[in-house]
DNA sequence: GTCTATACTTCGATAGAC
DNA sequence: GTCTATCGAAGTATAGAC
């Protein structure tokens, strides 16, 4: 095999506590506050142990986004595969601590341009998923994907999900209730349980 | 008059330069690159500056918050009170600028925990006007505030708006045509032009 | 693999000349 | 009001001992 040597220590224990102390940091406080310091600290470790692993804090960045992206598509694919795909794929929506992490890492990509591309690129490979499960959904409610159409519902309902998770975490809730029973509503109607 | 002898020169145009010159970097690079002396060079004066003005960074980051945030009221509740109001509301959603610069200052309370309680303040300011408003418009039209709740009108509406514009920021647009599509028959359908 | 030690940069902030 | 000069803290990153 070729593509094994890249990096050093590709699986370890160390790596993936760095990694999850990554995330933690990015959740609780953004990702400004991911440093090299503050992760290696949370982590129980020194400074220079992060360049050990990760040269760069670019590429620390990058391994935490793409394990977290890969999971997310599982989980993704998992839910619009179940019995009711929709409502499964809303909670995916609304789950707070990925839908934090994705919107930090959506700033990140604002502040530290080499990432955009990544994170646009997995933007687009869950949309096209979404896409054609919501699709295959709508045909077989009988509904018209004129008045349904799949790419239109899955960027709204991504943004409605995202859009409270944000509104959340600053404490601004006003209209939220009611927003979740509406999109709730929608979602019966569009795939009726039982 | 007791309270307007706060901080030094309220009204100055260095003071509007380094205001701008924060605004321009926050939305082209994220707030995390809004530095004291980057926004100093970025405003052609020297770092120290920055802090006779404002002694923290904090205090600038509020400053450029609250200014961004009085206006964008004024310019809601203008557009609410426009001939097509759900329609001027809906584009005041999607100006790119703007909201651009909140999801920033969203980011940046999560970063920031001084500053969060200013945004969510102002958030819930927003959506309070913004069901008043549309309350009005679903009873105005002759609709039922059960099937049109305007809270969670208010909600899903600016959600969409933000999730577009975030997602255009990534270079992410599929769906994108087809979502603001859906949008524009809504709110034709709630509030019929002509 | 993990550490100590360190180099170099940038940050926020202050003192004091002009 | 604006600058120069400077401080201490924190940032990324590297060299080299263990």
């Amino acid at each position: 095999m070729i593509a094994s040597q890249r990096s050093k220590a590709r699986d370890s224990k160390t790596r993936d506590m760095l990694i999850d102390a990554t995330i933690r940091i990015m959740v609780d406080e953004g990702y400004a506050a991911a440093t090299s310091r503050r992760v290696a600290t949370a982590a129980g470790v020194k400074p220079a142990l992060v360049h050990y692993y990760f040269p760069t804090m670019d590429e620390l960045y990058l391994d935490v986004f793409r394990r977290g992206a890969a999971a997310y598509l599982e989980r993704q694919q998992r839910a619009l595969a179940s019995d009711l795909p929709l409502h499964a794929f809303w909670e995916t929506l609304t789950e707070p601590k990925d839908t934090r992490l994705l919107l930090e890492f959506m700033g990140l990509a604002n502040h530290r341009k080499d990432i955009r591309a990544e994170i646009a690129a997995w933007s687009d490979r869950w949309r096209e998923r979404q896409i054609t499960a919501l699709d295959f959904i709508v045909r077989r409610h009988d509904l018209d994907t004129s008045d349904f159409p799949p790419g239109a519902i899955a960027v709204i309902i991504a943004a409605i999900g995202r859009g409270l998770i944000l509104e959340q975490a600053l404490g601004a809730t006003v209209g939220h209730d009611e927003a979740i029973a509406l999109v709730n509503r929608f979602i019966d109607r569009l795939e009726p349980p039982d």
